[in-house]
DNA sequence: TCAAATCTTTACTTTTGAGTCAAGATTGCA
DNA sequence: TGCAATCTTGACTCAAAAGTAAAGATTTGA
């Protein structure tokens, strides 16, 4: 289970115009820049960016890239959705060894690892906006050890599942 | 966020020993076929499982590869930990862009990200057995939402992670 | 209108992960 | 002992993801 490098650098270019004052805008340049990646690379995110709507682009002198909405709105959800390439949805049809289709037809328990933790990791991020993501680490560690000891003790109190 | 090949063969595999009764074993044509893999491939994923201690190799006749521990005490986390190739702590010495080391030094945000989704997902799968993926996938989906629920309600409960 | 700044798009190259192959080592059985 | 079944290991090939490059399109301002 590994984030993509299409998504943490995504998401990194996306925080960089979240901490940017609203009536302003960053070049590919500046993007670039102060990620420490190539323009190229730069270029392509935002490119899908734009076309999932999260910046505006605006071209010519003066141009330059802007969130198209409040970072307070935007959740990592969201754009996790649009810079991973794959569905889960089509999970059943990739790891399908030499064969065409996965051996597993009906009911199927590694399906349900894969398709819970999708949605264990969506919901994770669906509590999680741009804006949080650019101040310290602080905000970001607190939702997520709140998430993660509700379930701790969830699992404590239920019992079964380790042990069943 | 996406789970690798080695990560889902591999896990598969364990699933097949744990539904073989305890005093059985499978060897590795057994293993591919049954999981539509190649031997190869097949072999490869044993010997990794074998030098993390989860499965126990028998060679010559009559040999084979058996759990090394009952199914129930072998929970997805620990599997998972050994199957994917990097660990979480190297995570600021890889996507560093064009730069020897990531931009981002000191005080950054989307490092909690990547560290407290991690433990999202290891906190989900420690709650899962072999066990319990051998058979259908009611088990399996009744844990995974189990989480699911008690989070989304924190976070509603709580009010401030999204409208912040 | 023209040139400079900027985004857009497609094709190409490089790197990395996935998968295969073949030779080697160990065990059981006749 | 010797052969057949089985796991082990390292080198090799192939495919997919990541990244680069270059030509094109749009806008602004002089």
């Amino acid at each position: 289970m590994k984030i993509s490098a299409q998504e943490e650098y995504g998401l990194r270019c996306l925080v960089q115009l979240a901490g940017t004052s609203k009536d302003e805008s960053l070049t590919l340049p500046q993007i670039a820049e102060r990620e420490g990646i190539s323009q190229s690379n730069a270029g392509k995110l935002m490119w899908l960016l734009n076309k999932a709507g999260f910046v505006t682009a605006t071209r010519g002198t003066k141009g330059g890239y802007s969130l198209s909405r409040p970072a307070e709105d935007i959740s990592l959800s969201e754009v996790i959705k649009v810079l991973e390439d794959d569905e889960v949805e089509a999970h059943c049809g990739s790891y399908t060894g030499v064969l065409d289709s996965c051996v597993h037809t009906g009911d199927c328990g590694i399906r349900s690892v894969i398709v819970g933790l999708h949605e264990v990791v969506q919901n994770a991020l669906s509590n999680v906006s741009l804006a949080q993501l650019v101040g310290t680490e602080k905000k970001v560690d607190e939702t997520f050890h709140r998430i993660q000891g509700l379930s701790q003790v969830a699992m404590i109190k239920d019992g079964r599942a380790v042990s069943e």
